[in-house]
DNA sequence: ACAAGTCTTGAGAACGCTCTCAAGTTGCGC
DNA sequence: GCGCAACTTGAGAGCGTTCTCAAGACTTGT
């Protein structure tokens, strides 16, 4: 009895309409010069109908896709990842991502790429033969890979590079990192810190530089010291905990930590606490990220919070509508806030017992 | 200089081996019946010239699209879904099911529903028509929701659901709720817990109903009491810091709380705290989920390690393996484990003081 | 050695849409 | 009113695959 439905195509509507197929391919992109009265009645149809075009029919014939590949980066195994997770960078990601995509009648896929494969170039260019799309979004650390740069401008795939400023083609965004870190930077001083020290991410992020230089100025600005108060972990736990120990060692008058992720922040929480330390009164702390995780720890860390969803939200309005041969080189900024928790205070009057 | 690299498509690839398209097409497909001499040459071709085939041609002219389509929770703005974060499902679901669909040649698209909109069938039905997906994923709530499975259902899209044991067609997986909650009633039992409520998420989820039916056998096997141990919250923090103080209230000897999700264990830790209650001395905590959050708490929760992405990764491949009119109604049910940190303890020798 | 398969290969249509281009309509200035 | 420029609509080709079906090459049994 209920006979599988077949799909609903441009021909149906034609005829229920009683046009032509490229009528109907008019009204449903909006094209121009269509008789309003022409135009509503196709829509009726259209709606009648519960029309919508087939993505792949589109592809096939137009000239654009509607995806927009994003591409992050892939731990080895399931293992790993879920060892390592702790952002939710891929959350935020999808969340702007989609949303914006499916707003402008787009799809967003994601394709999961381990930048320090030797089969980078060929595993993307498969997918990218694959899904042919109409742009790119790299994050970090891929939007720092010339290999995938390269291989997207030859292709001339249009693409969005976030948190880099290496050069090379494409739409640069960034999340505000010198900014903020200027900002979370400033703030210790307000709260009469002197002793401020950074834990940066690797320097092959270009992120980690920007947040080092807007640490800097607002020491400089402010005649603050800096030296000896720098140390560069891997994002991850255990060099966040490395780092914070070496700072401690070295800086017995330590009173603030600025951590470059929400994991090393951790670290540098636990540290504090075996070493008889309290947060915030011996010791202030903020990290960057700002993943739900912040929220929960004793006690919760003020962070700086990185409009993720946000800027993919842009750089996929970008990508979108960028026109053939559009200006390739917009720089983008999205800024970044500060979330005040409690893991800030003003600087103690005299420096804690570090016994 | 650079020329725009046209596509590589099936037919140079049947030029360059000096055979036919539809040849190629069966190499590339693995059909059956090609001379392996004629194979070999073929696929030499295919390795030269770097050849993927299109996957919007596929569908087009195929049968199948290649697409597996996951359907998602969406909260209404960037904002609620910020907030209510504190769950690495996505990430998990992404991981587990991008990689498996991969592994088998396929794509997987992520789309957002929000289950409470008016408009379900409508979106849906867009997302269906647009990308034409060989098999759909749903999540909670949304594998619970029979306007969605019966829409799927008359489509003849083939669908898993995840979590859900509601009447209907699909196959079906479990996280193993019952035997998990189950696992966690006996070892709170063996700790020397007498008194072990449970904190369950609503009752439209079949999985809150498995998870109370795994702590009640568990208690009734121990000859436990469960009467006045039950509370009901939303998932969310502030239904669980309701939940456990109204568990405290009513149960001066409570030693032990097993909540349905992180969050609501995280506010009952808080609560805990407000009372002046340490976990795990006076009281001992276990939660569901186990995402990122809960090993950075203080202390660190023992928690049910929900297997999201082998579970995805699961219905993935029964997915794409289904042959048209297999059998509709398999079950699937994929073990949790429970990962033992500092928030479970022997239960205290006598009731601590609750003033 | 011959009929009746089975294997291998290829030709051509079809998928659903957009593109290009041509034809028919309408509007406007003089 | 006429000619030229819009605007409006439609016809047909083409996108890169796989499908169906037919033709040729090779087996096998007797």
């Amino acid at each position: 009895m209920a006979r599988v439905r077949k799909t609903v195509t441009i021909r149906d509507v034609a005829e229920e309409a009683g046009v032509s197929l490229q009528t109907v391919s008019r009204v449903v992109n909006g094209g121009p010069n269509v008789r309003p009265q022409l135009r509503d009645k196709v829509q009726a149809a259209i709606d009648r109908l519960g029309y919508v075009p087939s993505l792949a029919a589109q592809r096939m014939s137009g000239s654009r896709s509607y995806i927009i590949l994003a591409i992050n980066d892939r731990e080895r195994t399931l293992a790993d990842w879920r060892e390592r997770m702790g952002t939710d960078w891929v959350d935020q990601m999808l969340l702007g991502g989609i949303l914006t995509c499916s707003k402008h009648g787009y799809r967003m896929m994601v394709e999961l790429v381990d930048t320090h494969s030797d089969h980078v170039e060929r595993e993307l260019g498969a997918a990218l033969s694959a899904l042919q799309p109409d742009g790119v979004i790299l994050t970090p650390p891929h939007s720092e890979n010339a290999l995938i740069t390269d291989l997207l401008a030859a292709r001339g795939i249009p693409f969005a590079r976030i948190g880099s400023d290496a050069p090379g083609a494409g739409i640069r965004l960034t999340m505000g990192d010198e900014g903020a870190a200027h900002l979370a930077t400033t703030r210790l001083a307000e709260l009469g810190h002197r002793r401020i020290a950074m834990i940066a991410g690797p320097a092959q992020y270009s992120l980690s530089g920007w947040r080092i230089e807007g640490w800097r100025r607002a020491l400089a600005e402010r005649g603050l010291p800096h030296e000896g108060l720098l140390e560069v972990g891997d994002f991850g736990y255990d060099s966040g905990a490395r780092a914070a120990r070496a700072l401690l060692d070295r800086n017995p008058d330590l009173t603030a930590i600025i951590a470059s992720s929400d994991q090393m922040a951790l670290a540098a929480l636990e540290v504090a606490r075996e070493r008889g330390l309290d947060v915030p009164r011996d010791l202030s702390l903020i990290s960057f990220d700002n993943t739900p995780i912040v929220r929960f720890t004793q006690p919760p860390l003020t962070a700086i919070d990185q409009p993720i969803a946000e800027t993919v939200a842009r750089a996929v309005e970008q990508l979108i509508a960028r026109s053939p041969d559009a200006d390739d080189s917009a720089v983008i900024e999205v800024a970044a806030a500060l979330v005040e928790r409690a893991s800030t205070a003003p600087a103690p009057a005299k420096i804690p017992d570090r016994g």
